[in-house]
DNA sequence: GCATAATCACATTGAGTTGATAGGAAGGAA
DNA sequence: TTCCTTCCTATCAACTCAATGTGATTATGC
């Protein structure tokens, strides 16, 4: 389950994605222009900047841009920042990998199994799409990272 | 996230259905086996009953067994019972749809397109995944339905 | 009939998470 | 200086999750 605060967190990049020649963009437009919480997407700028996806820029005519090109962040990097592991359980985590205590044999595990499929296919997709390939419409972006 | 109580109730699944011909089984024997709390599994066996997908004996030498057979109940359908919808976020849900309220234009949202990928790919592989073929161990299955 | 053993059905709990808000501190521009 | 904007921490209510408790109900074996 994608919480809201990650869901605010795409929207939020997109819009800055969408700014030319990286301008500007101000905490309190997106959160106009988006519909979101201001205070709660301070938060996540916050986050997002110390991640460093972002820069900011402090006082008057202050704001946020995209710390690299559009097309080298993916909605991986940022889904797993807002809300960890793509996995659906933790043993079948590459990136938060923990052991299942109730499961005696690990490696014959079907649910493991089952769940690092659905992993894998969701971080081939999330991983392979970037703000760039979203911008431009489509999924064309991520289809191309599949078939890689 | 796979919940705990989903993953449960998966591990009781797969017990019954290692069970020869429709023998019962119960909810102690498997909480022990399976390292699940007993009363908490009994919680879950209650659901799963319901939505008729075992079935159940009381009294002495009670217990419980599939209602169907093996290769006909997926891991799909027991994870949608237990934690809903497998789309990570409601606009990108078939089976528990909710509409985005902060979203303008839902038909162009990026966010939900990319959601819905990782919806479907995860819904072909649970949906694809039976009781069955998961005990014979691997995911030929799966992969069997998904190139379907 | 009676003791036993199992499922059934709620009610409750404690910990943790989520989504959001408050209030100011710190830095930059006019 | 005086706005304006980001930065930072603390706090909050509501909800969910995982688990436990208590007793009722139903079937078996003697
Ligand atoms: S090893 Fe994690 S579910 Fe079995
Ligand atoms: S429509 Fe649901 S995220 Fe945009």
């Amino acid at each position: 389950m994608l919480s809201q605060k990650a869901k605010y967190a795409l929207k939020a990049m997109l819009a800055l994605a969408e700014q030319k020649n990286g301008e500007l963009l101000q905490a309190a437009d997106i959160a106009e222009h988006q519909n979101v919480p201001r205070k709660f997407l301070e938060l996540i700028l916050l986050e997002l900047r110390k991640q460093g996806l972002i820069h900011s820029h402090r006082g008057k005519h202050g704001g946020y841009a995209l710390a690299k090109p559009a097309d080298t962040i993916t909605f991986g990097q940022i889904v797993r920042i807002m809300d960890g592991p793509l996995a659906p359980i933790p043993c079948a985590s590459l990136t938060g990998y923990r052991r299942c205590v109730d499961c005696q044999d690990e490696k014959a595990c079907a649910i493991r199994k089952a769940m690092r499929e659905v992993r894998d296919a969701a971080a081939g997709i999330l991983d392979g799409m970037t703000l760039e390939s979203a911008c431009s419409g489509g999924s064309a972006g991520a289809r191309a990272a599949l078939t890689s």
